[in-house]
DNA sequence: AATATCGTAAAATATATATTTTACAAATTT
DNA sequence: AAATTTGTAAAATATATATTTTACGATATT
């Protein structure tokens, strides 16, 4: 009688930790790592490669995989456990600092970039439109694009200031959390 | 000479179309999808399964796959073009309002639903704790996750929270759009 | 009513992604 | 320094996803 309550807390854990993997999917993780994120996170203590290789029944070279990409995003640590060789993974404890990394990283990643991409490209539609040789309807139509290309940069740009109001935890202003977790005002 | 710009026109819009493809991967959608969706943008009037097909090299059956998903997501719309029996596509013109449809769907997908599965939980857990016959250790263990289960509903309900904060536009006081597309403000 | 067109479901195929296996370099212990 | 342990790269395999092919019902046209 006594081992089915563990046991049920153990389908309650597991059952946690898939939907987690599962929710993770949107911020564009794949499973795997969503649940050792959600399995270090559970575990409440540091874990290695090897003791997660053993809770997950997966290859090591998976979990090296999974936390690397948990690194990646910003939501995972690499710590050294004074005593023992392996190297010890913790994750980001805050469910909202969670959310605002993977976000944040994930976003920032590609706006810098395509914003670049389109700047180069309006040069060249510039061109286009200067050159007098070009036939006017090409010319209209890269003006548009360069229209387009305009208004594109300009919300590459208003990614980047929404980044810095969640990283800034300007956001919590307006849209609060409500009850507990208050000793995270220290950010 | 006069076909070598339209030429670099052509390239231009092609890498246009193909960056936003890769953009739209991050939101969850794939690649062809993407493309689909900034093929009718760029296209500027609302487009046939057939057009789509012809543009982009890809089957009919892709295009269809490629417009339910977009319009699942809410960014595209099916409408009638009177003298022709083929659906018409057309996509969400606003940048801004594209990126609320795009994270608000995603998101308040998930949330109800997982919170409803973690209320579940904590009342099974709370059956564990009320349990006399239960191990102690077991029950402090359900205590824990109990709590952790209340901390995570309490975030999916600010998850809903920051959804208003977006659908509702309330986002654009705080994080303003600097210039231009005064338009949108009726929304 | 017969014929053609349109959109999509279902099955088959192709492609991409995830996972494991194998191998090896770097660091650590004996 | 030899042997062991750790982490990961590279190749091989397995699995999942995307795309096409085929087939068919629904609707429109003749």
């Amino acid at each position: 009688m006594k081992g089915s309550h563990e046991d049920r807390l153990d389908v309650i854990k597991s059952r946690i930790i898939e939907q987690i993997g599962n929710n993770m999917k949107i911020y564009g993780v794949s499973q795997t790592t969503g649940r050792v994120m959600a399995t270090i996170y559970y575990h409440q203590k540091p874990m290695t490669l090897d003791e997660l290789s053993e809770e997950m029944g997966m290859t090591k070279m998976s979990m090296s995989n999974a936390v690397r990409e948990l690194m990646d995003l910003g939501v995972a640590e690499k710590i050294h456990v004074k005593g023992s060789r392996k190297d010890h993974y913790v994750i980001e404890q805050d469910y909202y600092q969670f959310f605002i990394d993977l976000f944040c990283t994930s976003w920032s990643k590609t706006t810098h970039a395509k914003a670049a991409t389109r700047m180069k490209l309006s040069r060249d539609l510039e061109e286009i439109i200067q050159d007098e040789n070009a036939d006017p309807e090409t010319k209209e139509e890269a003006k548009k694009i360069l229209e387009e290309n305009h208004k594109a940069i300009e919300f590459f740009n208003w990614i980047n200031r929404l980044i810095q109001h969640f990283e800034s935890h300007e956001i919590f202003k307006h849209v609060p959390i409500k009850e507990g977790n208050k000793k995270r005002d220290p950010y």
